[in-house]
DNA sequence: GGAAAAGCATACGGTAGCGTATGGAAAATA
DNA sequence: TATTTTCCATACGCTACCGTATGCTTTTCC
């Protein structure tokens, strides 16, 4: 009972220096009770996230969890930590573009964030949201991933020729009817709602 | 510390002769239940929403809650109950309006779910959508919410012009855009955010 | 092969919460 | 005043968690 390795397990690892990858074995398996917790996170919430429940969820018990992990807070943010970086991977990723579709470009922005392939991702977003209406830890990784992502569609709205203060508004106009409209129960309320949506994004993007 | 006579102010109690139904006399303690719940609702979420945590905020113990309620479950549906109920009278109060001064009301309904004196409103809001993503429930509740309020606004913008299809899609893109402002973290995005907001609003209502 | 460490299981004590049972006090009613 | 009905407190059993302690088994390394 010593070295608990939280996260920053690895640098040291002391008298070790010839074997293998003495990382790969106790840096992979964090990694799986994140992914793990990050599907219950997806389908429970925050609150739904219980050492006991995901041990049980990856077919072991929680003697293995602290085994791994300090307690459950070690697990929030790590989850945290993976969600943001996954989440700035991914922010780049979108708004990556070649200069002259930057319209396209942002379409495609408010177009993914909706599709329902990315079902599992709004979802783990809304958690993550919820959860940082109750914690500061979420919150601080909640705003930092805001920035980001208002950063980055802002710079696309310039480059279609918006001044700044447009461009920033745009920017934030995006993302909240994103996250908006992934929060409320709008589907009897039209039997086009393509076409609706259609409209919506060209108000967004377009001038 | 006596503290129960929150007395009761029964209005009528018909029928009060022989026959029995004297459900009525125990009509109002249920709403201070009700209230009370809403509170914590707001603060902690749906998951906060323990029968003993209310009842030590109401003063009493959980013997005073099971005689007034079921279980649980019949509280929360009093809960959703209730905040239907009150969103309804709100939305119709919100968009009352003369003819003429559509525009006006529509940037008004914008405004005051932003406004921080709304702020235990919104957080209300927030925690019933957050809730119902778990809870078929709460989802339907939502759902009706969201049509009326969807609706009410539909017909300010068809008063200010617009086609059908178009007061729908504006209708809806205020709400997702009110909804998930509510949402984000963009306190230190611009130092001028009023600006960023009134632009928001001219967007979502001018043509 | 044999010691040491890694990885997990089992058992334990503790808290918090739900719902039930039962009794007691206060108020309404007769 | 006597009795019933309201309303609430207390005590209980039960489950779901958290975190710790302590083994047991499988690797890893010499």
């Amino acid at each position: 009972m010593e070295n608990k390795s939280v996260k920053s397990s690895q640098q040291s690892t002391p008298g070790r220096t010839r074997g293998k990858a003495p990382a790969a074995r106790t840096q992979l398996d964090p990694k799986r009770w994140v992914d793990m917790a990050i599907d219950v996170l997806a389908k429970e919430g925050v609150t739904g996230l219980r050492v006991e429940v995901l041990a049980k969820r990856c077919g072991v018990t929680k003697g293995s969890f602290y085994w791994h992990f300090k307690d459950r807070q070690a697990l929030l943010d790590a989850v945290l930590e993976h969600w943001k970086l996954g989440r700035i991977r991914d922010i780049e990723k979108t708004t990556a573009v070649m200069p002259g579709s930057e319209r396209q470009q942002l379409h495609y922005a408010i177009e993914v964030y909706g599709a329902s392939r990315n079902q599992k991702g709004m979802s783990i977003e809304l958690a993550v949201r919820d959860w940082a209406r109750h914690d500061t830890r979420a919150a601080a990784i909640v705003e930092s991933v805001d920035l980001y992502r208002l950063e980055c569609t802002r710079k696309l709205f310039v480059a279609t020729g918006m001044s700044d203060a447009e461009a920033k508004s745009r920017s934030l106009l995006l993302y909240a009817c994103v996250f908006g409209l992934s929060l409320m129960h709008y589907a009897h309320f039209d039997n086009n709602l393509g076409d609706l949506k259609q409209r919506i994004a060209e108000r967004i993007v377009s001038g």
